[in-house]
DNA sequence: TGTTAACCGAGACGGTACGTCGGGTCTTCCG
DNA sequence: CGGAAGACCCGACGTACCGTCTCGGTTAACA
C-alpha cells in the first residue's frame, strides 16, 4: 500500500517480488513447506538469489509474505444477526487459510516460530485480529441469543479445530467439509440452556 | 516390544536408544524442532551418529519414537456416563499432547507429514485411535443424552481445536485452561435441542 | 594532467578522486592488498562506489594509480662518475617501491597481471624505464670500469633482488638494508677481472 | 611420506587429494592464481568441495601444498668446490620455482601472507631452508675463495632477483636465462678484490 | 574354543542450502 | 552532466546437516 517513498537510488523491480511470490506460493504446493527454500524459489522463478534475500531476511520472511500478506485475515463488521454475522466471520476466517499454499505453510510456520526468537508471537497467524472480531459479533448478538455462562474464547478456540483439521491435518485431495456446518457448531455451543442450565453445562 | 530376534552377533545396547531418545526430547524443548537434528543429538547424548541412523532412517522418525512412541494415545472404554466417558477421554487424549517434547515436535511433525513421502499420513497423531474411539463413546451414550442430528466427526474436530490451540499456539509458560471446560463445551455440542430440534442447527 | 576538456554539466570534483587515491593507500598498508576492495575504499572515504568505478574500471587499475602513479619510476642522467650514477639510480629505484603502500600492493599486482588479460605486461612495475636507464649508466661509465663480459641485464636482475626482497619479503617492521651496501655489490659484479679473466667468471 | 596414523574411522581417499592437487596445478597454469577458486578446483577436478574443505582450510593453503609441497625446497651437501656446489644449489633453488604452477602461485602466495595473520612469515618460500644453506656453502669453501668483507645475505639477496625475475616477471613462454649465467654473477660477488680490498667495493 | 555376525566409535564421502560479500553494470533522483 | 544511492545478476566464500559408506575394534551367541 502506497509506494515505498520512493527516494534517490534505482527502484526496486516490483516484477521481481512478484515472481519470486509466486514462484513461493508454487513451490509450496507442489513441493511443500522443507522443499521450499530461497535456492529452489530463485531458480523456479527466474529471479537471483541475492535479490530474493535483499527484499527478504529469511525463507520464512519469504514464505509469510507469500503465504499471509498483511497479515488481517478477517474484517468484518457486525451487523447483531448472530447467524449470519457468524456465518461471514467464520467464511472469512477459513478462507484467509484455504489458499493451497496457506495450508502447505501453516504448520512449517508455527513450527518455526514456536522457538526461534520469538520475533512474532506463534499463535499470530491463527489468532490476531480474529479473537477480538470474533467476541465483537457474540457482543453484537440480539439479548438472550448467547448464554452468558460461555467464554467466547473456549468458542473460539473449537472454531480452530475446524480450522486447523482442514488445514494442516485433512488430505488435500478430500472435499471440505462446508462451511454451514461448522457455524452451525459454534451456534450451538452459544445457544443458551432451556430451563435452569443444569443441562449439559454449567459446573466447572 | 519382543526382542529383536536375538541371532549371532553383538546385540544392541539399549540404553543408546534411551539416550538417544532423551537426548531428543530435551533438544526439543530447549531448542525446538528444527535444532533438533541427528548432530546435535550425537553431541548431547554422547552416542554417536552413525549409532543412531543405525536405528532410526531419519531424524523424523527418531522425533516421532521420542515424542509419540506406539502412536496409541488414548484408550479408554466407554462405562456409559457420557460426561464421564468424555472426561476421561478427554483427559487422555490431551494428555498425549501435553509432553513438552510432544508441543514442541507436533507442529514440525505435521509440517513435515503433509509433503513428503506421505509414509504416515499427516493426522496420523491426531486422530489415529482417537477418532473411533470418540464414536464409541457418543454411540454407548444413554438414549436421548445426543442430538442425533449432530455428526460425530464435526464434533471431533471441534475437540481438535482444544489441542492443537493448546499444542502449537499457546505461550508455553502460560497456564493452560482447564480440561473442564472443554468437556463442557462438547457436551454443549451434543445436547439435544429442546422443543422441535428446528432452533439452531439444521439447515445447512 | 590537463583539464579533461570542460564540456557542459557539471564538472568532476577532482577532491573525490584524492580521498579515494588516499584511502586506498591507506588500506592497503592497513589491512593489505586483498582486503582493498572497491567497496572498502568507498566505504573507508565517504566516497560512493559508483564514483569509484566512474573513475577507475577495476580495482587493480585503482590501486595502481594510487601506488605507481605515472609509471616512471627513476630518471636519472648520467654524469660518467659510476658510483655516483649508480647510487643515485640505485636509491631512486628503490625509492619508488619502499612506500608503505606500494610495498604492500606490488606482489599483489604481480600476481594480478601474470594471468589476467596481459593488459599491461607483468614486470611493468618493476622494469619499465628503469633497466634502459640502467643500461645507459654502464654506457655512460669510464672506459675499463666495466667488464665487458658482463651482461647488464644479468646484473640488473639482480638489482631486482635487492628491490624484492625489501618490497615483498622483509617484515615491514624491520630496519632496511642500507642502500649502500646494494650499490657495492652491483659494482663488484661490474669489475673487470684482473689478469687473464680465468678467475671466477668467464665460462658458460 | 608415511602413512597417517591410520587411526579409527574410514581412512582418507589418496586419489582424492592427488586429483584436487593435480587440478589446482593444471588451474593455476592454464587459469592463473585468482581463478583457482575451490570451486573450480571442485568442478575440474571432479571431486566434491566438501572433500577439499575436508583436508585444506582455505584455498590458500591449497595452493601452498599443490605448489611447495613440505616447504625444503633445497637440499644439497657442500662439497668444499665453490662453482661446483653453488651451481648444484642454484639449480636446486631455481628448480622448487620453475614448475609453471609454482611461478603462477607466487606472487598470489606473497601477496596474501603479507597480510593476513602471518600464519606462516611471508618469505618463507623463499627463504627457508636456502639461506642457512647458501652460508653453509661458503663456509665449506676453500679459504682465500671468497672475501670476507662480502655479507652473505647481501650476496643471496642477489641471487633472489634471479629467482624472482625468472619466477614472477618473465613472460612464460620466453626462453629462460641459462642458470650458468647466474652462477657465474654469484661467483663474482664473492669473489675477493685483488691487491688491498679498496677498490671496487668497500664500505658506505 | 573358535567362528561369526552385528554392534560401536570414528570419520570420509558426495550433496544441498545457508547467508555474506565482492564484483561490475545499470537506473533513478537530485544538484 | 556529476554525484549519491541503490537495485541487478553473478559467483565464491566457508559452515552445517544430510544420509551413506568404510574402517578398526568389541562383544556376544553359536558351532
Amino acid at each position: 500500500m502506497a509506494e515505498p517513498a520512493r527516494g534517490p537510488g534505482r527502484p526496486r523491480d516490483n516484477s521481481i517480488s512478484e515472481r519470486a511470490l509466486t514462484a513461493t506460493r508454487e513451490l509450496l504446493v507442489e513441493r511443500g513447506f522443507e522443499a521450499t527454500t530461497i535456492q529452489a524459489v530463485a531458480e523456479h522463478s527466474g529471479v537471483h538469489a541475492s535479490a530474493i534475500y535483499r527484499r527478504w531476511s529469511s525463507r520464512i520472511e519469504l514464505i509469510e509474505e507469500a503465504t499471509f500478506p498483511g497479515l488481517n485475515p478477517v474484517s468484518v463488521r457486525p451487523a447483531g444477526d448472530l447467524r449470519r454475522d457468524m456465518s461471514r466471520f467464520v467464511r472469512a476466517y477459513l478462507g484467509a487459510f484455504s489458499a493451497p499454499a496457506a495450508r502447505a505453510a501453516t504448520a512449517g510456520l508455527i513450527a518455526h516460530h514456536q522457538t526461534s526468537g520469538r520475533s512474532r508471537p506463534p499463535e499470530l497467524y491463527l489468532r490476531v485480529s480474529a479473537r477480538p472480531q470474533f467476541r465483537e459479533i457474540l457482543s453484537a448478538a440480539p439479548p438472550g441469543t448467547v448464554d452468558p455462562a460461555v467464554d467466547p474464547d473456549d468458542v473460539f478456540d473449537m472454531l480452530l479445530g475446524a480450522v486447523l483439521s482442514r488445514t494442516l491435518l485433512a488430505d488435500a485431495a478430500a472435499p471440505q467439509r462446508p462451511v454451514g456446518r461448522t457455524v452451525d457448531m459454534i451456534l450451538r455451543l452459544l445457544r443458551p440452556l432451556e430451563g435452569d442450565g443444569a443441562g449439559a453445562g454449567g459446573r466447572q
